[in-house]
RNA sequence: GGGGCGGUAGCUCAGCCGGUUAGAGCAGGGGACUCAUAAUCCCUGGGUCGCGGGUUCGAGUCCCGCCCGCCCUACCA
């Protein structure tokens, strides 16, 4: 045990702005890392822009700029897009920018080669440039790409080739052991099921003319570079240095407890069965989890340039906040299936969770502290069974939460959570902390700061258990109490260190939102 | 064609190896309260659990067939 864990998001083509996809990834991507971190794990969290391909190629020159020019545009907008999230990430990769990358794909390639793994040869094919991949005739829709609908080019030439082939039966070893973890199960069960089906080699280079000229170059090969998935798969050991034989690469990858990757559907593939076997073909661990999301569609339909319905997540933020759209992307969104986004949705559940729930409860426990005991946190008295029921909601929101974000569902942590959040509200009301505080008999100014001192403590709670999804709310709440995020620990007893705090009334944390008129 | 995953209250979903009157959140209806972001709390859910069979003392929960949606995979004519 090494108390490291590494987790990647894919890294995008930039050949376009970010969309809702794009951010539904970066935010479970970001919870997971925060999660961990929290639970005491030195955390890398890696992300990137894949940059190597065709793809970016034809937009350049369909917009009549350098490949260069449109990569170093676009990127930003991605760049952009994470800080807009909130997400904190700790090293983003370039392909086509970083030595490192570039250096460590190379190498890559050479220890593949060591391994007898690759070799040359004729092929011809179908190639949809748009997926940067070979189709058989047979997964074509009406002779045409099925991701794209459009029909894919003719290409013979001579290439180099992966025995994947060799890795069938070692894939699913490690698969079936639970080596490697595939969530859902469901998702594992399409993989296992493909391996079984049979490998064939998968071609891994292309002409230099295909290319364009754009590319990592084949070493010993100047005609050739590599495609586009070969090189960018190695970004998540060469975002760590792992050419230069690096520490950091030893830590978060060699040595990691977890190689987390977060992937959506349509890359399963490259994921759990290429990425693998290159792996193993050049004697480098494996990822321990690879976690797989759905697709997010837009009022039912599919999200779609030509339809005209992507939500640009960069504007949705700077509409509602980057607490609405965290939130809604990960307590609304099915962290593994097809999700649908509404914007009437996400307001919806931002001004009912968020701003009447959990703000509007540290509100009115500010506010009571201030107005009943001068802001000053009371030594509770006896304990009765109200104050212990909420005590055992507290251990349960905390080690469900815990334990569904171990499973990667977020959606599940946060329900759990928020049993906590109405849990507290009710407590409040059970208690009618106004009406103690007329009493001035001291059997209920003591139930009063019992009540206090509880309430208190399940906000703190509550602030430190919504860290991983709304970070900045997170910390306004704990700041509100004089608290920060490293003080707080789940091990130490709940309510220590409270009674003295000075706290003070808590500024709406979540303004209420207003549906759109329209 | 083969395989997988879904089809549970208006909406989003829980329901593990079958077992008392099928649950939650939101929305809707009624009531209470005032600390609070007109917030909160309490009460309120007669849903053919896609359809039809079957196994069982007993089935959303297992088996068979079918319908619908999505996904993976392959082409037999």
């Amino acid at each position: 045990m090494s108390g490291a864990t590494f987790i990647s998001t894919t890294i995008p083509y930039v050949n376009a702005k970010p969309h809702l996809g794009h951010a539904l990834e970066y935010v479970q991507a970001d919870a997971y890392a925060r999660h961990r971190a929290r639970q005491g794990d030195d955390v890398l969290f890696m992300s990137g822009s894949d940059e190597n391909s065709l793809k970016n190629v034809l937009s350049a020159e369909r917009l009549n700029i350098s490949t260069r020019e449109l990569v170093d545009t676009n990127v930003v907008y991605f760049e952009r897009l994470i800080e807009h999230l909130d997400l904190r990430v700790d090293h983003f990769v370039r392909t086509s920018v970083d030595i490192d990358h570039i250096k460590g794909a190379t190498e890559f390639w050479r220890r593949m080669e060591k391994s007898g793994d690759i070799y040359s040869k004729e092929y011809e094919g179908l190639y949809c440039v748009g997926c940067e991949q070979f189709y058989g005739e047979a997964e074509l829709v009406e002779g045409k790409c099925p991701e794209h609908l459009t029909v894919p080019e003719l290409v013979r030439e001579r290439n180099y080739f992966f025995r994947l082939s060799r890795y069938q039966d070692a894939l699913l070893e490690v698969i079936e052991s639970g080596a490697l973890a595939v969530w859902p199960a469901s998702r594992m069960n399409e993989v296992t099921s493909f391996i079984r089906g049979g490998l064939a080699d998968i071609s891994i280079s292309r002409s230099i003319e295909r290319a364009r000229g754009w590319g990592i170059p084949v070493p010993g090969d100047p005609g050739q570079v590599m495609y586009v998935w070969i090189d960018a798969l190695t970004n998540y050991v060469n975002g760590l240095g792992f050419v230069r034989d690096a520490e950091g690469y030893h830590k978060y990858w060699e040595n990691a407890d977890r190689r987390v990757h977060a992937v959506g559907k349509g890359v399963i593939r490259f994921h759990a069965v290429y990425w693998p076997a290159m792996l193993l073909s050049a004697r480098v661990p494996l990822p321990t989890d690879v976690v797989v999301h759905g697709y997010i569609t837009l009022s039912g339909q599919k999200l779609s340039k030509s339809l005209g319905n992507v939500v640009d997540p960069a504007e949705l933020v700077q509409q509602v906040g980057t607490d609405a759209v965290r939130y809604y992307l990960l307590a609304d969104i099915s962290p593994f299936l097809d999700g649908d986004f509404s914007e009437e949705r996400m307001v919806s559940r931002y001004n009912s969770d968020l701003a009447n729930g959990l703000g509007n409860l540290v509100s009115r426990v500010t506010s009571m502290v201030t107005r009943y005991r001068d802001g000053i946190v009371p030594e509770g008295g006896a304990v009765t069974e109200a104050d212990t029921a909420l005590v055992n909601q507290v251990a349960a929101s905390t080690a469900e939460a815990t334990a569904a974000m171990d499973r990667f569902d977020g959606r599940e942590a946060l329900a759990r959570i928020w049993d906590l959040v109405r849990h507290t509200n009710a407590y409040i009301d059970g208690r009618a902390p106004w009406h103690l505080a007329k009493a001035d008999d001291a059997a209920s100014q003591e139930v009063l700061d019992t009540t206090l001192l509880h309430l208190v403590g399940a906000v703190r709670r509550l602030g430190w258990l919504i860290s991983p999804f709304l970070p900045s709310a997170s910390d306004a709440i704990l700041g509100s109490l004089g608290e920060s995020l490293k003080s707080v620990s789940v091990a130490e007893p709940w309510l220590d260190g409270l009674p003295g705090c000075g706290i003070e009334k808590a500024p709406a944390i979540f303004p209420r939102l207003e549906l759109p008129v329209d």
